[in-house]
RNA sequence: GGGAGUAUAGCUCAGUUGGUUUAGAGCAUCUGCCUUACAAGCAGAGGGUCAUAGGUUCGACUCCUAUUACUCCCA
């Protein structure tokens, strides 16, 4: 007694030793930072053209002014999980970063900051306000690809790409000529979506329209020539009254009758306007009379064109009224709403005033009501663009994963309008179009092109290089970023460069839904048209990440989680997890930072297993069968693993792929594996297992890799000495071999008995310390049973395993599958409680033995179903009449 | 208003051409454990008329129709 506490005393001493080197939790931070570095320093995640495979992603740029989100988090970790799996699969990975200039939101920006110092943006001159945006964009930019770096993305740094740099820049130019020279963009007059706040115009995607609680207000417009008799009008926006140029009624109202050719008069204007008559107008809307105002409303402005009706614009840029406003210029347009509608009260003009609610477009920029404006801008056609755009999605060559967008696409293609791609901005690529003092113009990508275009075309004017004066106004910010993954390479300037060649097309495209029309669609003409072939292969659509309420993440809730924050509490590791276990592609994941430490756990967890196998003590000796069995099951199980890995993968199903993969780690390699070959207190490890043992450690941390990259790397480097220059992101991801499903079937079974006996001590309150006998009745899993007994005894303290022909007395009897076994317990047996449980059983296979008879007994059944199918249920039913015997002697016996 | 999608355990999701013990996992819950890697842990357990109503079929969580609820997109 004295001498084995001396003993262990020594052992402990020895492990204590051991532990000690390392920390008893896991801590992210002592990791990640060092790993990153290292990574950088070794310059492991650039790419240059080889001979390897290529493997391409072009990051979705960030906006420059952006900070990091959820969204970005789910996005970027998505991408960084699949870069990593291939680049163990041996391709030539690369990952390319960046982010875009933004025109609306970094103009708004700056022209803040200068606010905030005093400046106003009307004082400065074009280049004085650019030099100031450049100033901001590099000092203060992209913060957004530092914090990327947190998050463990392994991006191409050396590649990281601006759209306003000089190659991306000149690419806009080139194919804005290219396209103008075809006859796909022109300028026009049209209505567009004017946002009065940022001064520009705007796409129609960039228009958000929100449900409102307004009103709906019904006026009184006097018929010029009948005494007393008005006609009245429903208008949500009494203060456009101003511009209104005609009453509009439906041909076949009975209310309107008689009424061709008189005129009305707009109230408090006293403008005389003529009644018109258009299908057009909804009979059930209103009155039935529709006040026409072609400026500012996109439908009245084609009954204009449509009836040949004045147009009369009211109101300036930024939203006030201008001269034709009369006594309210220089109002606001609400303040003149809420003045206009006194005004008419006070009058007796306003018959009444109803509650409405409708929807209006919001700017997605600053959140203002659109103002529908007549205005000069370019536009880009997209009938031609579309077309084989959407068949590349159709025919499959450019896959969704969810394949369901594929929907929301086609309806979008099919009912593409043209794109407005002019911003009344600094901030962005000029358009190239140069204005001629003969009122004409010419597109050239410079203005010395374009002086050369000039005298060409108009050789008679002698042009000099000052008569020439560019456009005013730049391009949309998506018309850089639709060439993203060609001009990241490139690919417009020097069509024929090696890496265009090399990584053009790219293969997955990871992105968020909500810009598919804005950019993956584009990118999809783009890549067809500059470069006759599709851009990327695969187009992951995430979700949207959304708070425990449904809302989504915004600044403006302040429902978002702050991602650094989240890293530093739980590791990146452990944010990249949580981000990623319950978020199948495309389906929304409502967040909880409950997440993210599941995913902190599971490092701790790995990290303990570490400490569990470097805490042995190893010695050459007779290797156990316990831990032969053990190792021999677990290579399959692994073979199997891995095949579902690549199944998944193939199908973009990540989320999946990493809860099978925790599991795995967790039950079949800790809770199983790791007690079996453990060796009792004080006991050492046979060399072969201990060696074995690492092996198998170390797949387990290539297959997690690419989820978890820090972790896997520190246990990877801690399991063996490495080389210097070794790293697991390099290391090949494991193959399966051929795989023997008998070992893993077999292996689940001694799982199911070893449960059985554990549920039994708990049921019965016998402690884990008390070893217990088992007496299996003589079955057909006889053979598996004695070559499992090892690991039977081991895991669930049984110190003797026999085999009877009859039920034993004073025991517990137990059902594993069709298989009986009996465990002598000394305390009384409760017998009404036995019943019970026996009897529900019964009750069940009762149930199901009907159902299954049911089933045989049905001819077109068995004649219809496969023989597979009718085999397994002959099966069924036996192995149930087998159960309900046994079951009915054990009520027997304890009756 | 038009279109698309979703509905499975308290929560988040699987359920792969309809057939594997009349539904699986993680988290949460409950019970018992400081068992010597891990209490950020161990062992065990409970929990579902598969939204509702019909239909097709030998057989439906799975296919069809309608209804309800929610989500997204477009105007």
């Amino acid at each position: 007694m004295f001498l084995s506490f001396f003993v262990s005393l020594q052992v402990d001493k020895i492990l204590n030793k051991k532990m000690a080197e390392l920390e008893s939790k896991y801590i992210a931070k002592n990791v990640e930072d060092k790993w990153y570095k290292r990574w950088l320093d070794d310059n492991r995640f650039h790419s240059e053209v080889n001979e390897k495979e290529p493997y391409t992603i072009v990051i979705p740029p960030p906006n420059v002014t952006g900070v990091l989100h959820m969204g970005h988090m789910l996005n970027e970790t998505i991408q960084d999980v699949l870069c990593r799996k291939e680049r163990m699969n041996g391709k030539n990975v690369c990952w390319v970063p960046g982010t875009d200039h933004a025109s609306i939101a970094t103009e708004a920006k700056v022209v803040n900051l200068l606010k905030e110092k005093g400046i106003d943006k009307k004082d400065l001159s074009r280049e004085d306000f650019l030099k100031y945006a450049w100033q901001w964009k590099e000092e203060k930019g992209g913060i957004i690809l530092e914090q990327l770096r947190k998050l463990g993305c392994s991006c191409d740094w050396q590649r990281t790409q601006f759209t306003m740099n000089e190659v991306m820049s000149e690419s806009v130019l080139e194919v804005f000529v290219e396209l103008y020279n075809k006859g796909l963009i022109y300028r026009g007059v049209r209505m567009v979506n004017w946002d009065p706040k940022a001064l520009t115009a705007v796409s129609d995607e960039e228009v958000i329209y929100k449900e409102q609680h307004s009103k709906l207000y019904y006026l009184k417009y006097k018929i010029v020539g009948e005494k007393d008799k008005f006609l009245t009008v429903a208008t949500t926006r009494p203060e456009t009254i101003m511009g209104d140029t005609a009453v509009c009624v439906h041909p076949l109202d009975d209310r309107f009758k008689g009424l061709d050719g008189k005129k009305v008069v707009v109230p408090i204007v006293n403008r005389e306007v003529p009644i018109i008559y258009d299908e057009y107008v909804d009979r059930e809307f209103g009155t039935g009379a529709l006040k026409i105002t072609p400026c500012h409303d996109i439908n009245d402005y084609n009954i204009g064109i449509k009836h040949k009706l004045d147009k009369i614009n009211i109101f300036n840029d930024d939203g006030s009224l201008n001269d034709n406003g009369l006594q309210y210029k220089g109002m606001d347009r609400f303040d003149c709403r809420k003045r206009i509608v006194k005004d008419l009260e006070e009058n007796g003009l306003m018959i009444k005033v109803e509650d409405y609610d409708n929807k209006i477009g919001l700017s997605e920029r600053t959140q203002v009501a659109i103002e529908p404006k007549l205005s000069e801008q370019w536009f880009l056609k997209m009938k031609d663009l579309a077309k084989p755009a959407l068949d590349v999605v159709e025919k499959n060559e450019i896959m969704f994963y969810p394949d369901k967008f594929k929907n929301t696409y086609r309806h979008w293609m099919e009912n593409v309008n043209d794109w407005c791609i002019s911003r009344q901005l600094w901030w962005g690529h000029r358009i190239p179009a140069y204005y001629l003092p003969n009122k004409e113009y010419v597109v050239a990508k410079s203005k010395e092109d374009a002086l050369k275009l000039a005298n060409k075309k108009y050789p008679q004017e002698n042009y000099t290089i000052n008569d020439l004066h560019q456009d005013e106004d730049v391009l949309d910010t998506w018309f850089s970023s639709w060439l993203w993954p060609i001009s990241c390479f490139d690919g417009i300037l020097n069509p024929d460069n090696k890496e265009i060649k090399y990584y053009y097309p790219t293969n997955d495209l990871v992105t968020a839904p909500d810009i598919m029309f804005f950019w993956v669609a584009r990118m999809v003409m783009a890549g067809l048209e500059f470069k006759h072939e599709i851009p990327f292969k695969n187009v992951y659509f995430t979700g949207t990440v959304r708070d425990k309420l449904g809302r989504k993440m915004s600044k403006s809730l302040g429902n978002s989680p702050d991602p650094i924050m989240l890293i530093k509490k739980y590791g990146a590791d452990g944010v990249r997890m949580g981000m990623l276990m319950s978020s199948p592609a495309g389906n929304d994941l409502p967040f909880d930072e409950s997440y993210c430490e599941q995913g902190r756990n599971f490092s701790n967890k790995i990290w303990n297993a570490l400490r569990l196998v470097k805490g042995f003590s190893v010695e050459e000796k007779e290797q156990p069968t316990a831990n032969i069995l053990a190792i021999e099951w677990f290579k399959q199980r692994i073979n199997e693993m891995i095949e579902s890995i690549n199944d998944d993968f193939s199908k973009f199903r990540l989320s999946e792929s990493l809860k099978n993969i925790y599991k795995f780690v967790w039950d079949d390699f800790c809770s199983w594996f790791l007690e079996i070959i453990k060796p009792e207190y004080g006991k050492s490890i046979d060399k072969t297992t201990y060696e074995q043992t690492l092996d198998i450690f170390d797949s387990l941390m290539k297959i997690l890799h690419p989820f978890m990259p820090f972790v896997t790397e520190e246990i990877y480097h801690q399991i063996r000495a490495r080389k210097e220059d070794e790293t697991i992101m390099y290391a090949p991801y494991p193959k399966s071999e051929k795989s023997n499903k008998k070992i893993t079937d077999n292996f689940a079974f001694i799982m199911e008995v070893i449960t059985a006996i554990r549920s039994l001590r708990n049921s019965k309150n016998i402690p884990q310390k008390t070893a217990l006998e088992c007496y299996f009745k003589e079955s057909s899993s006889k053979d598996v049973i004695v070559k499992y007994e090892s690991i039977i005894k081991k895991l669930s303290n049984v110190e003797k395993i026999d085999f009877v022909e009859d039920k034993k007395d004073a025991c517990a009897a137990l059902m594993i599958r069709t298989t009986e076994v009996f465990v002598p317990i000394t305390m009384a047996i409760n017998v009404d409680e036995e019943v019970k449980k026996i009897n529900e059983q019964i009750k069940y296979y009762e149930g199901f033995k009907i159902s299954t008879e049911k089933k045989l007994s049905n001819e077109r059944f068995v004649n219809n179903a496969p023989k597979q199918v009718v085999d397994l249920e002959k099966k069924k039913l036996l192995d149930c009449q087998t159960k309900l015997q046994t079951l009915k002697e054990q009520l027997l016996a304890l009756n």
